[in-house]
DNA sequence: TTGGAATATCGGGAAATACCGATATATCTT
DNA sequence: AAGATATATCGGTATTTCCCGATATTCCAA
C-alpha cells in the first residue's frame, strides 16, 4: 500500500466523489440493479461519467489512478468495465492513519 | 476541516515524515525534553529543517501548510515556532474515512 | 540601538497534475 | 467482415506543486 500514491489520489473532488458514489450505486445511479452487494460487479465507466460531467477520457484515467492506488477494483465484462470500492484499502487507510501515521 | 486540503498536505514525503517525527519527538530529536507530552510545546522549525534535509524556507512553507491543514498547532516563544501535531485532526480524519468517504 | 539568530515570505524554474480532443483498441451485432 | 459501442491511450495546454535562493520580519542580547 503506497500511502503517498492513496494521498494523491484523495486529493480531487471528483475522484473523492466517485468514491462516495460507489458506497451506494443504487441511491447514485438510479436503476442499478446491485444483486446482492458482494457480488455485484459495480458501475459501468459511462454511468460515472456522465453523473461526474468531465470527459471520457478524463473519467476513464481517474479510474484507472484510483485503481493503482487500491482504492477500487475493476471487472470486464464484454465491452463494459465496472467499477467498485475496494474496502479493505479503505480500512487499512483508516488504521494506518489512527496508528501509524 | 477541508478534506482535500488535508489529503494534498499528506501527498508528499517530507511533510508525512515530519507528522511521524513528531509523534515521538524525543525519539527522533534526541535531547528533547518533552516535559509531560501535554504542554509541551513541540519542535522547533530549525530541527525539523536539520532533520529533514530540505532548505529551511521550504520547512517553513511546510509546516504551516500543515497548520493550515489543520495537521499540527503552531506556538511562537520568543524567537522560535515550536510545532507539534493536532491529534483531534488525525482522528477526525480517520474516522471519516471509515465512516464517510 | 545595533547586530545576530530564528522564522516567514517572495519570486522563480522544473516537474507533476487536471483536463481536454483525437485516436486506438476491444467487443458485440449483424 | 463491417459498423457501432464502450473504454483506453496519446498528445497537448493550463494550472499547481516542489523546492530553491534571496530578502523581509521578529525577537533577543550586548
Amino acid at each position: 500500500m503506497d500511502q503517498i500514491e492513496i494521498f494523491k489520489a484523495l486529493s480531487n473532488k471528483t475522484r473523492l466523489q466517485i468514491l462516495t458514489w460507489l458506497r451506494d450505486p443504487e441511491k447514485h445511479f438510479p436503476g442499478y440493479k446491485v444483486s446482492s452487494e458482494q457480488d455485484a460487479p459495480g458501475v459501468c465507466v459511462g454511468h460515472i461519467q456522465q453523473k461526474a460531467g468531465l470527459t471520457q477520457s478524463t473519467i476513464s484515467e481517474y479510474l484507472s489512478l484510483l485503481q493503482r492506488a487500491g482504492l477500487v477494483k475493476a471487472t470486464r465484462i464484454g465491452q463494459w468495465t465496472y467499477y467498485k470500492r475496494n474496502e479493505e484499502t479503505f480500512l487499512a487507510l483508516s488504521n494506518l492513519i489512527s496508528s501509524q501515521l
